[in-house]
DNA sequence: GCAAGGTC
């Protein structure tokens, strides 16, 4: 038994196209690639090449998901170089259970070979465009960077699938803020004082955008004199308990209620693995397998001194079934707790942090959802209906150990009784304006790399580090929400950014420093301490400047690696080949890479106007 | 000096 980490082999290209200035940037998209093994990976190869003399028959035990598969080649290939008699089998695996791994091992299989080679063709693709791309706009993009001496700030103009689609996001997000213009509209309030307490009815238009009509039914309503109870209705309700704990989930949670970038949560939860607290943090799957043995899991954090009891519990007859998403990559299963650890035992504060949330998102899974009662009460007035609610939670359930959600009772409605009528104590015609979104937050980021597959479940957090490093974006806590029912709107969003190029600021402005200290929102209204990305003014050149060129397909929108991810499924599925695919995108961006060096003005007119704030030329 | 994908 030995193992690999990760990939064994790397690529590259030979000779003088290894070098920037060894052949143009064009050359890139045939020259020849070399594979070969890092020297960090030497050892591993030539342990998996010497072993393979001692055997017979080799298991591939690598994950279950396309590169695993491509991992297996490159161990199959590694130890035939040792013994060439070598039979190669792979087992089916996606837990380490103990009657799991027996199965798999009694029945295995042979290594998908599709899926192998869709992963071929991503890492020919993905070298030759983003080496191509990269060297082509830093090469021609550099004179005029030098020229306004920020030649030393900013050292390469990467291209990449996934970090320029992330990029997309953010700059797309930017200018929906900054052109945003907001829009007036009314509504109707009425509000009623019944037991001494004031009932406060929404309209069930919500609000219109034509001040004469919302008038005129106003007029109405007031006319008619009496509203009438049309219903009275009192429903159980409930609010679900999470889902099981996916990578994804748990950086937008990182971000939301830790405080932490998602990069240093998938650190944390990396270091915690290895030290084995937790299960591997790098999954897509939200369902437990049903042949996993929960309550023993629970029961291991009995003994835990915050969320003990809450175990306790669960096990004394409280347990349930965690719910199923929709979602199984079939080679992890959700992150879990897999033995228990005292918080006092770990290395910091972050690390406390993240484990915690690990542990209660697991009890909150096992446990049930929050009960409640709501209470809905409708009236006609005029010619229009408005409703009231109350909300009365009846048992907190898995919201006892998962305090990250929040469920609590409003005020109770007055006893109403159909057909009762009234006269409202206030009615009146309230002014609001519609309020632009805010800027994008790391779990907005992370939601939109999800629904668009961009990057993985392990290398979504490093494509948005890569942009920060790039100096594309930056990040700052946001000061304020702008979410505030009808005024708003404000013209906060005229100020500043983008935030001025590259220059002048240290790496990682962000609210690093010590852990957990938020102080520098903390006095601001509203303030959450979660993280807004701004794209910098070179983010914006290159966005801007790109999409200026007019391509029918974007290289700033995800369409492009949603494509590549269709073409790699279709080789899994037998539909093409890895040569086909290779061959077809290849096409395609040369294609685009000739469009763009013969439009590289209309990037350097970008450059000069939101980078140099210059006027264009011409 | 390039990419994105593994992983310590």
């Amino acid at each position: 038994m030995t193992s690999v980490a990760g990939h064994l082999n790397s690529q590259d290209f030979e000779g003088a196209y290894k070098s920037w200035n060894g052949c143009s940037p064009d050359a890139l998209f045939e020259a020849p690639i070399t594979t070969y093994v890092e020297n960090d990976k030497k050892a591993i190869a030539t342990n998996i090449e010497t072993q393979a003399r001692y055997a017979s028959v080799l298991f591939i035990w690598t994950d279950c998901d396309r590169e695993g598969e491509h991992i297996g080649t490159e161990i199959r290939e590694t130890a035939l170089k040792g013994n060439r008699r070598l039979e190669v089998r792979r087992a089916r695996f996606s837990n380490i259970e103990r009657a799991h791994i027996l199965s798999a091992a009694q029945s295995p299989i042979h290594i998908d070979e599709n899926q192998a080679n869709a992963v071929a063709a991503r890492i020919e693709l993905d070298l030759r465009i983003g080496a191509s791309f990269t060297r082509m706009q830093t090469l021609t993009l550099r004179p005029l960077l030098e020229a306004h001496g920020m030649g030393e700030e900013v050292k390469v103009l990467s291209y990449g699938s996934c970090q320029f689609p992330t990029l997309g996001f953010v700059v797309e997000r930017y200018f929906r803020v900054k052109n945003f213009v907001p829009e007036a509209y009314w509504s109707i309030k009425v509000m009623h004082l019944k037991d001494d307490i004031r009932v406060n009815f929404t309209w069930s238009r919500g609000h219109l955008f034509d001040r004469l009509a919302v008038f005129i039914i106003f007029e109405r309503c007031l006319a008619a004199g009496l509203a009438r109870v049309t219903k009275v209705e009192t429903k159980p309700t409930s609010k679900w308990k999470p889902l099981p704990l996916t990578t994804v989930e748990l950086q937008k949670c990182g971000s939301r209620f830790l405080r932490m970038d998602s990069q240093r949560v998938m650190k944390i939860a990396e270091d915690l693995y290895t030290k084995g607290w937790i299960s591997y943090p790098r999954t897509e799957t939200d369902q437990f397998d049903e042949g996993i043995d929960l309550r023993s899991i629970v029961q291991k954090q009995v003994q835990g001194h915050a969320w003990g009891q809450f175990a306790q519990g669960l096990l004394d007859g409280g347990f349930n079934q965690p719910r199923a998403g929709r979602n199984n990559d079939k080679a992890h299963p959700p992150i879990h707790p897999v033995n228990f650890v005292d918080p006092p035992a770990l290395a910091n504060d972050e690390e406390r942090r993240v484990h915690e949330f690990i542990v209660r998102r697991f009890l909150a899974c096992c446990s049930q959802d929050a009960r409640g009662s709501k209470s809905t009460v409708s009236i006609a007035y005029g010619s229009e209906s408005f409703t009231a609610s109350g909300l009365q939670v009846l048992e907190r359930n898995y919201l006892d150990v998962y305090p990250y959600d929040k469920w609590t009772s409003t005020q109770q409605l007055p006893d109403f009784v159909v057909g009762e009528t009234f006269e409202p104590t206030e009615a009146f015609m309230r002014e609001g304006k519609t309020s632009p979104p805010g800027y994008l937050t790391e779990p907005d980021l992370i939601a939109l790399m999800d629904a668009n597959g961009i990057g993985t479940d392990a290398t979504m957090a490093e494509h948005i580090a890569k942009i920060k490093t790039r100096q594309y974006v930056s990040t700052r806590p946001r000061g304020r929400v702008v979410r505030a029912e009808g005024e708003d709107g404000d013209d906060v969003f005229d100020e500043e950014p983008p935030v001025r190029g590259a220059r002048g600021r240290g790496r990682g402005c962000g609210a690093r420093g010590r852990g957990g200290g938020d102080n520098n929102t903390r006095g601001n209204t509203g303030a959450d301490g979660v993280q807004e990305f701004i794209p910098t003014t070179l983010g914006v050149a290159l966005v801007q400047g790109y999409d200026g060129m007019g391509f029918d397909i974007s290289l700033t929108k995800p369409f492009l690696r949603k494509e590549m991810e269709l073409k790699m499924k279709a080789i899994c599925e037998n539909r093409t080949t890895r040569r086909e695919v290779v061959q077809q995108s290849l096409e395609m961006y040369r294609e685009v890479y000739v469009k763009a060096t013969r439009q590289m003005d209309v990037l350097r007119d970008s450059f000069r106007r939101y980078v140099f704030n210059e006027p264009p030329t011409g």
